[in-house]
DNA sequence: AATGAATGAGCATTCATTCAT
DNA sequence: AATGAATGAATGCTCATTCAT
């Protein structure tokens, strides 16, 4: 029909459809056909590209995750304090939470609700991403106390426990909140920040 | 063929089934046979007590959080200082997420994703249920800045908001944090009180 | 509840529910719980009544087919040339078709198409019914050719069986006829008197 | 499994297993599983060619109600004299309510019964079917006056009523007759010509 | 006589997956 | 690589019928 489509893209167009697809309906209630659609491709195809429906969710869900992650670490790496670099790190992870990927929003939910019932894999892969931004942040806090900026007693694993637990509630606020939570974002961050050092 | 079922319980007999049930498969795995097969009832008798999966749905989580909401209400009303307060609201919010209902932990990650998809209706019950919950804190709140335990300046919205995203992202902290975040559940209460006190 | 409606006719009330309820619905689409509505009962009444749904179309279908067939012998039974007699006969059944019960007209469909499938003995019923209704008019024909009002020659089977169709054939001409054929039902019991005069 | 069965014919395959269990069982109590087994192809296949049961109904009545119609006209398209005409319409017709498609009797039946209930869109097409039959016979008569085999006064509209309403109830008579009406179909024929000329 | 809760067989429809082309 | 027709297991929901009260 469309010869317009270049054969290599194909991937990669089923991958955005099915981002869409399961961000508006759920990984349950996405049906392939839509999917299939959406990227302008037959039924079959996407099973060419992916083993099942289930592997497609993982492969969307492993591509969203680690573009946040990447961008955030970019961000936060930048900077030369501790804190500034803990201010960078927060500032990106919400704004993207509102801006850059909209879809990503809903998906979230979509992967917390499939773990454990749904699509078997999503539990651990949940697991390390997790541990990868809880990770992130501990470097930073760390660096921070040895570099003075920080209490000498300050838990690590607490308080990034703490900012990984605040960072995820402020997505379940922002979708189910009913306040226009957007606008309060930079307040969290600045409060934040001024709880970590006060700990 | 039970003659040992007693008939007016059937309908409590249901949604104690039904939130077993959506909490170990989720709503749209959930199969009416097996909710029905949970409790003891033919299929039919579920449709007879429920318009449909979606009502019966909407009801279980109308009921799960009524009754958090109630005992973490009761349990802050007894104290008399408002940092007392915030303190047994907070303590029975974590408790209750640990202990009280395990079931519940799973249910929220349901009710989250089926907002919008599965289930219409939910995405609106939840604005109220959040809203519910900001209230109850933000009355504490205000309660305790009138009696000066609180900064005259605390910003009563943005610091319910706040503790409301704490609160529920520890939900996800404790199933998705890898950690046994549960023996941290205490520290997350006291340094939310110590920051509280601090803004 | 309301305690205005007498017993005695609640059997009554039911045939009437379900005549409306047939002829509106047909008999596979009508749910008895839409019948013990429409009679103001319990759905067991209707059961304590009528041994199941077969039974009660069967009981509504020969009351109607009784009414239909009194009226219309009572009507020709009053005149006193076979021509007359005649006159009166068709004159009844068209006029019944489309005033005293219109709910006959969806009815007679219902029969038909329940004939040998969802009812057992409908079948029987109707070739009972159809005989009872052509005998008539065989009598009236025999009366007639004994009376010289008609030819000799006249057969009487055959005549009588033409006319059960134009008659039964107008039935699907009101309802699929498009036209209004309401205005031609005189038009048709005319020409039918002339062509019986005529063979 | 069975490779035996061409792809491309699939769909009339169906279609022709569907009128038969359609003919034999009636629309609701027609089961989806019969049909597809009937036509030796899984359940799923039907959904694939047909939108859903109703559609499938349909598409069987208009296949069922075209084919007849050019039969009927292609018969007395051959005829000189509107009179032929009209005696070979007459003669196809009966011809076919008895031989050609047996199923098609009970098929008229439950397309009767069926529109305004079961099926929707029915309704519309039976008006539509009745017109092409009433049409093509008022064709017919109109012919035959400008011709001068009919009388200048025949009422065209009201002649061709009356000859579809007795070509129609004729097929009520063969089923519900309880004699042999199928001898009398010659009878019947002749009879609606003297009439024709007669009026 | 009457009630209405309970039953459970029955069925249309969906949709992930396969496979011949 | 890609297609899309075919498959068939799975499941929500209906509704005639029963029965304890």
């Amino acid at each position: 029909m469309d010869h317009k489509i270049p054969a290599p893209c194909r991937r990669e167009r089923i991958m955005a459809a099915a981002r869409a697809v399961f961000a508006r309906c759920g990984f349950d209630k996405a049906r392939l056909d839509d999917i299939a659609a959406a990227a302008s491709v037959a039924k079959g195809t996407v099973y060419w590209h992916f083993r099942d429906k289930a592997t497609l969710f993982c492969c969307v869900a492993e591509d969203m995750v680690s573009r946040d992650l990447a961008a955030t670490l970019h961000a936060s790496s930048q900077s030369l304090s501790a804190v500034q670099c803990l201010n960078s790190l927060l500032e990106v992870f919400l704004k993207r939470l509102v801006s850059v990927h909209e879809e990503s929003g809903s998906l979230v939910f979509e992967l917390w609700s499939s773990a454990g019932t749904s699509v078997p894999g999503i539990g651990e892969f949940l697991l390390q991403a997790h541990k990868r931004w809880r990770d992130a942040i501990k470097r930073i806090l760390e660096d921070g106390r040895n570099r003075g900026e920080f209490s000498a007693r300050l838990d690590l694993d607490a308080t990034a426990s703490l900012i990984m637990a605040t960072l995820t509630g402020t997505i379940v606020n922002l979708r189910f909140g009913g306040l226009d939570e957007r606008s309060r974002l930079d307040n969290i961050r600045q409060r934040l920040l001024l709880a970590v050092q006060a700990w």
